[in-house]
DNA sequence: ATCTACATTATAATAATTCTAAACTGTTGA
DNA sequence: TCAACAGTTTAGAATTATTATAATGTAGAT
């Protein structure tokens, strides 16, 4: 979903109707230079920050899952307490710094493209994640 | 932590006390011909099945974070509702089914080496996990 | 046999997520 | 224009994995 749009338009396209929660979430989420990397409680509070009205955590959940469904939202995998989405949907790769619990995009050029030799009768591959965990270096281990 | 063994003075090396839930959870996880992945709730039936006597869950919690945090037990990257741990502790990687929610290893021919061109000053990598998502490769998507 | 530090246990607490059912609203077509 | 309907939001309850608590039990040392 491409930024500085007409959400309710966008909304209406992808058979969705443009309520105002929707179009909300669609301007903190997609209207931006950058892509990024979110749980649904950073979500809540960027939402509740430029909102004066309050949105229901359930709205945030389910919205969130259906534009992962429509293919504007990917969830990344880690194995973490809480599920971690992303508004970058092309395929990529990333760090995981273990002390912050922050996700940082890798380019096309920080990892090779992955060749995959093994295949499994029946089944087609989906994805392919990559996820390199990193934490400080420091030498003072107590 | 290698099969057919007395898990008593493994454990006492290790520094754990061999109590015999220990010990069984030694049994169930260790003694066997290939490795393999598993939940907490898999791994509570396979005790109960194994024992006639009763373990808490807490202790099977607890004793699976001892396990991984001394090395034996290594947790999976997958986001899904519960964690997944694997008796196998070599860096390797995954596929995973979507459909059955199992995961299988792949071996070193399956995918070459990752190499990361990137770094994160001050980080250091802990560990790069690939995790190929598959699915049944029905047409029929309804 | 006794002591004590460490373990186990049942249970409660926590926290992310999903479910429910009632109230609300965008859209349609009479 | 507006009633009707289907889709949506919502608060709160339910679910579920996991962690914390605190009482009880026990392995190993003396
Ligand atoms: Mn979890
Ligand atoms: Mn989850
Ligand atoms: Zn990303
Ligand atoms: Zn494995």
């Amino acid at each position: 979903m491409s930024k500085n749009c007409n959400f309710i338009e966008k909304l209406r396209e992808i058979g969705l109707r443009p309520t105002k929660q929707r179009v909300k979430m669609c301007e903190v989420l997609f209207n931006r230079e950058k892509t990024f990397h979110f749980t649904i409680n950073d979500l809540v509070k960027m939402i509740s920050d430029e909102m004066n009205e309050k949105i229901s955590l359930a709205t945030v959940y389910n919205t969130v899952h259906v534009f992962q469904k429509k293919g504007y939202l990917k969830e990344i995998s880690i194995n973490s307490d809480k599920s971690y989405f992303d508004t970058n949907t092309s395929a990529h790769h990333h760090f995981y710094d273990e002390d912050t619990n922050e996700l940082i995009d890798c380019d096309e050029s920080d990892i090779d493209k992955i060749n995959i030799r093994k295949n499994i009768t029946g089944k087609k591959i989906n994805s392919v994640e990559v996820l390199v965990k990193v934490a400080s270096d420091n030498q003072n281990q107590k």
